[in-house]
DNA sequence: GCAATAATGATAATCATTACTGTTTTTATG
DNA sequence: CATAAAAACAGTAATGATTATCATTATTGC
């Protein structure tokens, strides 16, 4: 793999926020500094980026993937009303991961986990 | 909301199978006893059964929506060399819920716990 | 039966993501 | 430093899943 300043800067960006953004949010933001760079740049970067465990790759119901530049395992939560991806730390989920593997004989590799709901911002309004 | 044999069939067709099927699977199979059926039918009646609560929608790492006919709190687990969906009971799960509340404050409705790895038909080969 | 309205089939449109292609960058080597 | 091979790029087209539109058909309450 060849460094690329496109690729860089990417992995920068993610790793700036907590946001959890969506690849076309980091392709709108790139432009700053690469006006030039092309959607599928990002794509691919992200792609790599992810192969890599470099960052991590969301799925939410939102049909549409976001990204997060913190690989520590730790879960989601999605609010319903304003959209936004918190971070959240949920204990004892390695002994959930076991019964899994367990009760089915498989090998479990991962696991996402994603709550939803209202967040605090959103029940005061 | 009017009865229709398409949504009735449709209904019945997902209750019938434990193997988490798409929107395309279903259309297809729909076809065998409704040649005209619409692809639009078969994805308008499937929101439609999730808000009333009938079948649940899938999201996993295949970018692809499964449902399941089976509404009981459950959870999944997706074999990545075959790509099989299967159900999983975990207990344990409504800690790791109250969890996410207290530490984000927020009103947690729901949440989605899919696991990968290598499922016990594949480990065999 | 009949009018109101919801659902349908057919098709077009949208949206996110991936693939292709010719050009530019990076990097290892002399 | 020059250069050639490999990787990455920008630009654009293609794909695949899902959603929207719309004229027609089916259901339902009166």
């Amino acid at each position: 793999m060849k460094y690329s300043k496109q690729r860089d800067a990417l992995l920068t960006l993610i790793r700036s926020t907590r946001s959890h953004p969506s690849a076309d949010w980091l392709y709108e933001n790139l432009r700053k500094d690469f006006p030039n760079i092309s959607l599928g740049t990002v794509y691919r970067n992200l792609s790599v980026l992810v192969e890599n465990g470099d960052i991590i790759r969301i799925r939410t119901a939102s049909n549409k993937e976001h990204f997060d530049g913190f690989v520590y395992r730790h879960h989601h939560f999605v609010c319903r009303r304003c959209d936004k991806i918190l971070d959240v730390d949920i204990d004892g989920m390695d002994a959930a991961e076991e019964q899994a593997a367990q009760k089915l004989g498989a090998q479990v590799e991962d696991y996402s986990l994603v709550f939803y709901g209202i967040c605090s911002d959103c029940q005061k309004n």
